[in-house]
DNA sequence: CTCACCGTTTAGATCGATCTAAAAGCTTTT
DNA sequence: AAAAGCTTTTAGATCGATCTAAACGGTGAG
């Protein structure tokens, strides 16, 4: 019987007040669960909703109401499991707040993220998650922040004025270097690789700061490929400076597993005769034998973090700037042992 | 003032407009390159445009064209790599084709499923990219598909009638299989876990299938737990039936790494006196030592066929549904080796 | 009887772009 | 000189919601 033929099947919002008997606005203060409307028409609409098959348009709605319930997330490395992680953390609480995320990856170059952030502006989102890339300048953040546009970093710390949440990465270095003093290593190696940012220097500097204050020698900072795949056939770099290393801290777990394989290659027993620590413990390290001892970093809990930490800037934009940073804990497990008589 | 200058400060359209002496339709013209415009208006309004510090509102435009730019992306799980991979894929082409990226985690819930595309319905997506979660049955997506969203399948093929991007499990378990049985071995277990859905049939029928047409007993499967830390513990599990496997092929690579650790664990060596196939090809697969041998799923290439089958379609919505199934290959490293003597 | 007041409902303006159809400016043809 | 044809520009309607400020019906106080 209804062979009104619209050009489009979209039911709007004016369909479904007809539908029920009211105004276009009373049915729009039903959908936004306003105590201003009565209980009768309210079930009156609901129902005229549901029969019509209603469908909100939260773009006419964000055009009008300045909100877009939408949150971007920007991020220097999508297929980096530890990003992965973190991502889903914001999703879940994103989600749970009843907005979506927009997800792009800078690829750890400023000229994409600066692209990125603009289509985000373009797009309206309500706020960013961003985990800057490698050379992003202050300017760029607070630029952004003046602009109004509320911003929350993530685990790369660009600037004390905007909210912050991470990991307390020298904390984290402070118990792998006690970890492996407490069992008599005295010659140990940090092996980094990636580019150079905050959450890089903060580690650097965290593992040198702990080798200090155990008196031991904080120099010897191995530069291992990029590549994962080049990481085990490496692993000689560590016994080509002056001194020889018994253990090696690792700035991550991909680093941790290319060396365990390049160390097994070179006939090392990995925890017997040579100690490795991972970090991020990604789960990975539970499955490599031996299990990898790592620093948990939780990235699933940071994203967490992250993203109520937006959630309630967008509630009171002009609160004071937060750091919310999670302390690691070092999960002990078999890739370290007593130190052994010196490798040649 | 900060919410003041946001409504105050806003540069529209008409701003730019009047700033370059020209009306708001013809500025609208310049910024969606039209070749109706002339050179010299151009140039006027883009410079206008730069001056004033526009930035598009794509909400506004959205409601006008009916066209959001957005594509929005569900998939059952976002911690796992092969997932993350795969978004990487996605994200890259949708990027590149101007368009963002919005991406929801059903956790392979048909409920949250349901309400995750409601939401992208509400937030006007130009398409839908779905992993469906396991249980999802074809009329969810026919009913999307005549509400005329368009939709992707990636990964687990529901409705032959809906475009599809994914891998050719069987030929990747045909490669498993004839590699196991050429290097000897007759008594080849399948190892799986995890949700039961359309990849997983289609992965332990290939299997089964692969068995048959060697004239193996394809009836060895066993199934282990879904929890990670638990599968190299549940190694046991292997050698529990009548008939004692001497190699094994994976559901995927999480359970090789696992099972390699397990058998590890009760002595026996990977490569040597038991063999192991894995599947995806993660990159851990390389840095494992023994190197496994794994089926390689391009997750990176599978999203990207998906995010181009997409746009194709938003190009031509009336266009017959496709399906790009990728050939997987067999990665042959370490962890297979000719029958050894049965175990105890 | 009027007025103020309450909870509820509504008409009409509005957000910032795009679309449509027509006008304006120019050249070329009749 | 008028008509026709082309390119370029524009006014005004429009998308589907929200916001504002006012109207509405009913009650109780003055």
């Amino acid at each position: 019987m209804p062979s009104e033929d619209r050009k489009k099947n979209r039911v709007t919002l004016l369909d479904v007040a007809r539908h029920a008997g009211v105004s276009r606005a009373t049915a729009s203060l039903v959908i936004r669960k306003s105590p201003l409307v009565g209980a009768e028409t309210r079930t009156r609409v609901e129902e005229a909703m549901r029969e019509l098959g209603y469908v909100y348009n939260m773009g006419a709605a964000r055009l009008r109401a300045e909100r877009s319930h939408t949150v971007g997330v920007i991020v220097p490395n999508l297929t980096n499991p530890f990003f992965a992680e973190l991502l889903s953390g914001i999703e879940a609480v994103v989600d749970s707040a009843g907005m979506v995320v927009i997800v792009a990856n800078s690829g750890d170059s400023v000229e994409r993220q600066d692209r990125l952030m603009r289509r985000m502006r373009e797009h309206g989102v309500d706020g960013v998650i961003l985990c800057a890339a490698a050379g992003t300048g202050p300017g760029f953040l607070h630029q952004l922040t003046e602009h109004s546009l509320p911003l929350v970093q993530v685990l790369r710390h660009i600037s004390d004025d905007i909210d912050y949440a991470g990991v307390d990465y020298a904390g984290g270095m402070r118990q792998a270097v006690d970890h492996l003093a407490s069992l008599g290593h005295r010659a140990i190696a940090f092996a980094v690789h990636g580019p150079v940012h905050s959450a890089y220097r903060e580690r650097v500097e965290g593992f040198r700061d702990a080798m200090r204050s155990c008196g031991l020698n904080p120099d010897m900072i191995v530069r291992l490929p990029n590549q994962i795949r080049e990481i085990a056939a490496a692993a000689h770099l560590l016994f080509d400076g002056a001194k020889q290393p018994t253990a090696v801290v690792c700035f991550n777990d991909v680093i941790a597993l290319g060396l365990a394989a390049g160390l097994y290659d070179r006939g090392l027993r990995v925890g017997e005769n040579f100690s490795l620590v991972g970090f991020d413990d990604v789960t990975d390290a539970e499955a490599m034998r031996p299990r990898l001892t790592s620093v948990f970093t939780a990235p699933v809990a940071i994203g967490e973090n992250a993203a109520r930490l937006l959630l309630d800037r967008l509630t009171d934009p002009s609160c004071q700037p937060r750091r919310v940073v999670k302390e690691p804990q070092l999960h002990i497990r078999q890739s370290c042992g007593p130190v052994a008589a010196p490798v040649s």
